[in-house]
DNA sequence: CTCAGTTATGTAATCGATTACATCTCCATC
DNA sequence: GATGGAGATGTAATCGATTACATAACTGAG
């Protein structure tokens, strides 16, 4: 492999003056410059990047880390931050945790090692103290999830009123058993989804039956059998609130696979719209996340963090809808 | 940043005694290593690994290129991938060239700039020429896609025969009149596929309509598409062959926005099994690809080479297999 | 023609870790 | 007690590009 010093022999001039030919930074004669450029093409010649990286201690590579990477709801938040990174020239380096908290912490050590420039995290169930620790000494964004009271640059929705508002549908549409099926509790997402789901029923002094609150893990398996659970309750709930869509879709498999009928016996609600939801049949009641906003916010908060621009709104909360498609029917009878 | 010179001063030992605790390459005397490592952790002190990688020349990382990664087949091979290579130490770079073709190219120059030690193409539109010239000079491995002619280690199925599979069971079914919507023509895959199916059409001496071959690009939305245009034909086709399953779901949707049944009156089958194959209702009869596998074996095949113990064989062809379900339905009495 | 100021180019230090090689210490053996 | 060899440690070169600083070449004003 060719090297600076092998171009700079052939073009009969310095490394420097090869290396200021290659960052194009001014100060070299137009001769000279094709001169090099020649050499640089007969060599076939391309920098070796570690070494830059190492003189200038930057490799313009972000990570990002993800809980799930088969989740379609972070595919999508992933592109928003992969357009972004593109447009600035910088690589987009992925690690998908399977929802390992180790794994998230194996991670973090990329920024002092200087594997990376800056970090967005779409998950966030590590030691809040560790990322604080860090992202007061290397650039760090969250998205979608956040840390309580950490001064974190963030962004994310407003999931408590987004819950709420979900909820609240199905209260309009008549039902008072309601049921919640839940991410996982160790997740502030999980827990504002839920706090939302318990504000609209108390608002409407509605009984928060804990029976009806059942603890998933985001995944269509657990949305279909906590609703098998709910199904056999003494006294089942007419509408389910799941906080995601994959779980959403869970529910309306084992409705049907009791025999019943979505939204005629039980109506259902979903989070995050990913594409799916309007596909499935019935297409799925949902609040609508700005999926790849998202994703190009968290990217831009990262690129003004690591350039030194601070940016102006450290935490960002985008607008959310709800949307109404066929999975809650109309206004109930009963 | 503490520097391995920091903690050399501190333990009262050369660089090289530190850097041989960091290994863990014998020769360090109990006692000393204690010194390092207590120097090590009251500076706190990290690696930097630009520096290791510039004097080791690797960086134990490869890439990943995939043509996108909001496709669930892709994140599910991907996933395969992340868990041989997490247990070998080397870290995953995601690509995502969104269907560009100059982004893949992009991507390949990373090898020669020694960013990645390796890397594992899902999509190969690249120019052959290109690929077969750096896979002289690098470990590049190919996975679901393949080049004509080229001695590049590959892991896939075998599309044809597969194709062929799939096309025969519909006309074991009765059909005669099947359309095929293929993926983009310029990938080998699509027209393998497409092949598979004009391969069962001439050994059962059905006539081979053009206008029952539609490219797609396999997206919902095209499936949905081409669909319509299928099923506006004078003689519209009463089985449909989507060369992937979102596709097919999109052709199912087609036929039901046109108030048509499937099975009944148009019967599907896809080519992957995603999950979304069997959740969908009717569910999809479909190629089921062992896709972790894939991704498995095609890290396998990428460490062998990096790591220079060169693999036995290098074309692997995993089997898959057609997994019946509802969307094609029973024998047609017609 | 001279001198200051600009522009072009070269020299060599630098980034941080690894490692070939040199040196030193210690111990066992004869 | 001399010798050899193994083991521990240190010295310094090295990876490849960048860049501070030095120097050379050139330009234009006086």
């Amino acid at each position: 492999m060719a090297s600076i010093k092998d171009v700079a022999k052939r073009a009969n001039v310095s490394t420097a003056t090869v290396s200021r030919v290659l960052r194009n930074a001014g100060n070299v004669t137009e001769e000279t410059r094709q001169r090099v450029l020649e050499a640089i093409e007969a060599l076939n010649y391309q920098p070796n990047v570690l070494g830059r990286y190492l003189r200038r201690m930057e490799t313009e590579t972000v990570l990002v880390v993800v809980p799930d990477i088969t989740n379609p709801f972070f595919s999508k938040v992933l592109r928003g931050i992969e357009a972004v990174a593109l447009e600035h020239g910088y690589q987009v380096l992925l690690g998908d945790t399977q929802n390992d908290v180790r794994l998230e912490e194996q991670y973090l050590n990329l920024l002092p090692q200087r594997q990376v420039d800056g970090m967005i995290f779409l998950t966030a169930r590590i030691r809040k103290e560790l990322v604080e620790e860090m992202a007061r000494q290397f650039p760090i964004v969250l998205a979608c999830e956040y840390l309580e009271g950490a001064d974190i640059p963030t962004v994310s929705i407003d999931n408590i009123s987004s819950a709420r508002k979900a909820t609240e549908h199905l209260i309009r549409l008549g039902h008072r058993r309601i049921a919640h099926l839940s991410g996982p509790m160790n997740i502030i997402l999980s827990r504002d989804r839920l706090r939302g789901y318990q504000q609209a029923l108390a608002q409407h002094e509605l009984e928060a039956d804990a029976a009806l609150v059942q603890e998933g893990d985001f995944t269509y398996e657990s949305g279909y059998n906590l609703t098998l659970k709910l199904l056999a309750l003494e006294k089942p709930p007419t509408a389910i609130f799941a906080a995601n869509d994959e779980m959403a879709i869970g529910a309306i498999k084992a409705v049907r696979h009791r025999g019943g009928r979505v939204p005629d016996d039980v109506a259902v609600v979903g989070f995050d719209d990913i594409q799916m939801a309007s596909i499935f049949e019935p297409s799925l009641t949902t609040i609508a996340q700005p999926m790849f906003e998202i994703g190009q916010k968290a990217m831009e908060l990262l690129l003004a963090l690591i350039e030194g621009t601070s940016a102006r709104r450290r935490q960002l909360v985008l607008p959310d809808r709800l949307v109404i498609r066929d999975s809650c029917g109309g206004e109930r009878s009963a």
